[in-house]
DNA sequence: AGATATCCCC
């Protein structure tokens, strides 16, 4: 390969030269007889857009671009490699006369897992109008957007493509539609859809485990996950954070820590999110001084990591650590979210420092442009009624966005009668 | 003549 360094053909790229196809000619070593480059095949090579657009236009020119082939090479780069464009694959694709079925999985794909997910959903009615028949490669990845957007009404609809086209036996494809009656909370769907799975890879029994997980079943998942044990599945680190957070909300430390002898027995890579959930696991079930030095053993902390430690320190009394923790977070410029401040003013809360919490509180929207949800009115109801501030209190209940529920009334309540 | 999935914090 002729490419240079920067990835550029050129060092500086200049119109209407014939330099500015250099990186073209390069594949011509015989000026006495050359040969047409295998376009498609060089557009798999690219390692920059800067050199896709060079080949993209040499198709044009040579009007290739209307072979299927070549197009798919074009848009499978723009939309999936790192170092694609997704736009630009967006551009071609539309402009393509009659898009076949690869290019639509290609552009359902990135579609997907971009902002936009819907978009792959829209891609997906799209081709079904168009005729075109959806495969193994279709619904993983619609099902997939469907999973991004939180939707379920277009998972059903999906689900009877899937029937109709024979194929609710492909792993991959009943994972993904485990795993969307999951995240829309329709557990009674996903676990019919498990029973009737014929064999059950590691990849179906993470899908259900963490499903119920994530829906606050912890019994249902550590069952499931004995159950996985005692057919000699071997749990991987995805399947463990889903069982280490089931541990964590049904306070099951015993398991906990077997789970983490395994991790330990087996050599699986601690890595970030595993790491989260050990911690998150000690910290909810009050083992405060193993979770921190887990804590500070990660390599990498993303705000859920910060989140986990700080609302452990919190919950257990531990106000003035969290505190401590919450401004090494800023300081390590991972950004807070809701539940960071669910945390910081609980430990306010457990502390009595009102001053502090209103600042806080404030900070919320001011500063860091969150939303102050029902949890931190919770917390600022409760500072305020303990301070016997109950005008203050029942001003900021009216000024509330939600509907003040039985927590907040409850704090105010409780304070009328201290008061 | 082409490719796939999962997980953490409320």
């Amino acid at each position: 390969m002729m490419f240079s360094a920067d990835g550029m053909f050129l060092p500086k790229p200049r119109l209407f030269k014939r330099q500015s196809f250099n990186f073209l000619a390069s594949f011509h070593p015989q000026k006495s007889a050359p040969k047409p480059p295998h376009l498609p095949l060089l557009a798999d090579k690219c390692t920059s857009m800067n050199q896709l657009k060079q080949i993209h236009a040499q198709m044009i020119v040579s009007d290739r671009i209307h072979d299927d082939y070549a197009a798919s090479r074009i848009i499978s780069f723009c939309a999936l490699s790192d170092s694609g464009d997704l736009n630009y694959a967006l551009k071609v694709f539309n402009t393509t006369r009659a898009p076949n079925s690869f290019m639509f999985n290609t552009m359902i794909r990135a579609q997907a897992s971009s902002s936009n997910p819907f978009e792959a959903i829209i891609l997906y009615i799209k081709m079904r109008k168009l005729g075109l028949i959806p495969g193994k490669y279709t619904f993983p990845f619609v099902l997939k957007a469907c999973i991004n957007c939180c939707s379920l009404n277009p998972s059903k609809q999906i689900h009877a493509d899937v029937v109709k086209f024979g194929l609710e036996l492909d792993m991959y494809i009943v994972n993904g539609l485990i795993r969307c009656y999951c995240i829309c909370g329709d557990m009674g769907a996903a676990r019919k859809l498990f029973e009737e799975v014929p064999e059950w890879k590691l990849l179906i029994w993470t899908a259900i485990i963490s499903g119920y997980a994530r829906n606050f079943c912890s019994n249902e998942a550590l069952a499931l996950f004995d159950q996985m044990l005692g057919q000699g599945v071997e749990p991987d680190a995805a399947t463990l954070s889903s069982v280490l957070s089931a541990c964590a909300r049904s306070g099951s430390l015993e398991m906990g820590k077997q789970v983490h002898v395994y991790i330990k027995e087996k050599r699986i890579e601690v890595g970030l999110i595993l790491g989260t959930a050990l911690v998150d696991m000690y910290a909810k079930n009050g083992e405060i001084s193993v979770a921190r030095s887990l804590f500070d053993k990660m390599a990498e902390r993303n705000t859920a990591s910060w989140n986990a430690m700080i609302c452990g320190l919190a919950v257990h009394g531990h106000a003035e650590e969290a505190f401590r923790l919450f401004q090494e977070m800023q300081k390590a410029k991972i950004a807070p979210n809701y539940v960071t401040f669910v945390g910081v003013l609980s430990a306010c809360c457990h502390a009595g420092l009102l001053e502090v919490g209103k600042e806080i509180f404030l900070s919320m929207k001011r500063v860091y442009g969150i939303e102050p949800g029902i949890e931190h009115y919770g917390c600022m109801v409760n500072l305020l009624g303990r301070g016997g501030k109950l005008a203050e209190a029942e001003e900021l209940i009216n000024g509330m966005l939600c509907e003040p529920d039985i927590v907040v009334l409850g704090a105010l309540l409780g304070a009328c009668k201290d008061h």
